[in-house]
Formats: structure tokens, sequence, C-alpha cells
DNA sequence: AACATTTGACCAGC
DNA sequence: GCTGGTCAAATGTT
């Protein structure tokens, strides 16, 4: 497919995904049931991820990179990281769980009520907005009642602050309350460095959710690792669990697209009493490649 | 007291 | 006139 129409594609796709949460909205304002509405609400989560899964597929596409969809369990260790292109394009969008830690602090200055949305929409700048004369600024918007929920997040203008890095972090709670930005975390942190080598922890898997902030889409990439391989595979989830392995899509991971993902890691759900174990951080990507995600190991 | 958030008012673009 | 983005005074939090 030639990259033009390939655009327009991806455009009506983009506009079907516009179209479907504005109707997510229409129907929380309407007079239906609860069950209708969770119905409702299934669909639309259902067409997003199905509209995630397209574009992506596009993306990919238009970028000519070959992928075997077969292969997608072995991917063999890359000796030399592939460079991307961090330009970042903006204003740019970003559908997540978790609007609010992406490795900057914010101000929240407005807030306003949207047409046609049951959530009013957030408007922060930059915290050293006027220290360090930072035009950054974003919104953030709740998108539906799920939970968790997502949230829209509209970023517009880059950074000229100077980011927090986290360093030396002691718990979990405080790398989520720092916002946790490019680092590298020795401490008593759950996660334990794991190599392509090392004997693979004592759960089946474990999973890593990618914002992909660039292209307006929530993509999931679970990571598994059984009889000590390493895949990862893709799936369009908004959450994760260790069990919820969906198709597998490597264009992801290997698209010369100038990706630029957050990271959270996800931990699996408590056998016993099912209360989740999970781990979320999120970081910005910017700091690393892909391949250093082989730093991030797994649990207990 | 200093800083952050809330919220009604204001303004520009359509 | 309507809408979305921003301002700024009031209020809340640390």
């Amino acid at each position: 497919m030639e990259n033009s129409l390939v655009d327009s594609v991806i455009r009506e796709m983009e506009q079907a995904f516009e179209l479907t949460t504005k109707l997510q909205s229409l129907v929380e304002l309407g007079n239906y049931s609860d069950t209708q509405k969770e119905s409702a609400r299934m669909v639309s989560r259902e067409l997003l991820q199905t509209c995630n899964a397209t574009l992506s597929m596009l993306k990919s596409r238009k970028t000519n990179v070959k992928i075997e969809y077969g292969s997608q369990y072995q991917l063999a260790p890359r000796k030399v990281p592939i460079r991307r292109d961090r330009r970042r394009h903006y204003p740019r969008k970003v559908v997540t769980v978790t609007p609010y830690s992406d490795g900057h602090q914010w101000r929240k200055y407005g807030e306003k009520k949207i047409n046609g949305c049951i959530f009013p929409r957030s408007y922060y700048r930059c915290t050293y907005s006027e220290d360090q004369r930072c035009e950054a600024k974003k919104q953030v918007q709740q998108q539906d009642r799920g939970v968790p929920s997502l949230f829209l997040v509209i970023y517009k203008e880059e950074h000229t602050c100077k980011p927090m890095a986290v360093e030396d972090c002691q718990s979990i709670e405080q790398l989520q309350l720092q916002g946790c930005g490019e680092y590298t975390c020795n401490t008593s942190f759950p996660l334990t460095q794991v190599t392509a080598s090392a004997t693979p922890p004592p759960v089946d898997s474990f999973s890593l959710r990618f914002d992909d902030s660039e292209d307006s889409l929530m993509s999931t990439a679970v990571r598994s690792i059984t009889e000590g391989t390493i895949a990862w595979r893709r799936n369009d989830k908004g959450s994760v669990s260790c069990s919820e392995l969906a198709s597998a899509d490597l264009a992801f991971l290997d698209s010369t697209e100038p990706l630029h993902p957050s990271l959270s890691v996800v931990h699996d759900v408590d056998d016993e009493d099912h209360s989740p174990r999970s781990l979320g951080f999120d970081t910005d990507f910017l700091g690393f490649d892909l391949d250093d995600i082989e730093l991030f190991g797994t649990p207990y």
C-alpha cells in the first residue's frame, strides 16, 4: 500500500477513534440503564482497542519495516541497539491510565467543562514555567468510568526545563511519588535485573505497558519468560495481567517510527486473595532504548 | 508563610 | 453568541 493511501486510512481510523470516545460520552450522558451503559462501555473499549491495533499495523507498514508475524516468539537480542529518532512532535496525544506520572512536575491552572464530555478537562503547565521559562503544557481529560480509567493527555510544547531524575529510590511508593523520570534504580524496589542468560524468575511472566505517546495510542507489550527464553508480545488491552497474553506483534518493538513510550511494569495478581500485587511505575522513555527494558526484571 | 488548587471571569477565535 | 483556553482572586494544604 502506498504511503499516501496509508495516511488516508490512518486519518480515517483516528477519526473513528475520536468518534468512539464521543459516542461513549453521549451514552454516559444519555438516559440509559446501568447495564446498557456498561455494555456500551465494553463495546467502546473494544472499538478503541481495534482502532489502536489497526493504526499500529498501518503505521508499522508505512515505515516499510519487514515484520514476520509468525516469528514473534524469538526476539534475538540486538547487538547494536537501534537508534530511534527521539524528536517529539507537538501537540502529541496519549491515552493512559496514569496521566499524572510522566516524569515531569505540573501545576494545574484551569479546569473546563467541555461540550459533549462527561468529565472536565484540566489544564496544566510545567511547574518551572516561570523559573526556567519552560513552555510545556498539558491537558488531561478522563475518558471513561472504567477501572482503571483511561485519560486522554494532550501535551503542548516541549519541556525546556531540566527534568527531574530519579536516583537512589528507596521504595516503590517513592518511585510513584516522584513520577519516575529517566533512571537506573539501585534500591530495595522489588524489581531485579534480568538478562537474557539469567535464571527465569519464579513467575511465568510479567508485563510492560507502553503508552505510545507519539501516536495517541495506548499499546501494551507483554514480556513473557518461558523456559529461559525471552519473548515480547504485544496486546492492546487497557490494563494487563500476566494471563492476558493476546495476539503478538513485533511491529511496536521493531518499528523505526519515532516512538516515545512511557513504561509501566504491571505485576500479576495474588493467586490466593486476588489482590493486585501490581507495581506500577511510569517513566519517560527518552533515556534509553527499548533494548534497555531487559534491564528491568521481575519480582520477588 | 509559601505554594498549590479551585473556580468564576475574561478573552479570542469561529 | 458559543466554546475552549487562560487568568487571577479565593481557598486549601503543608
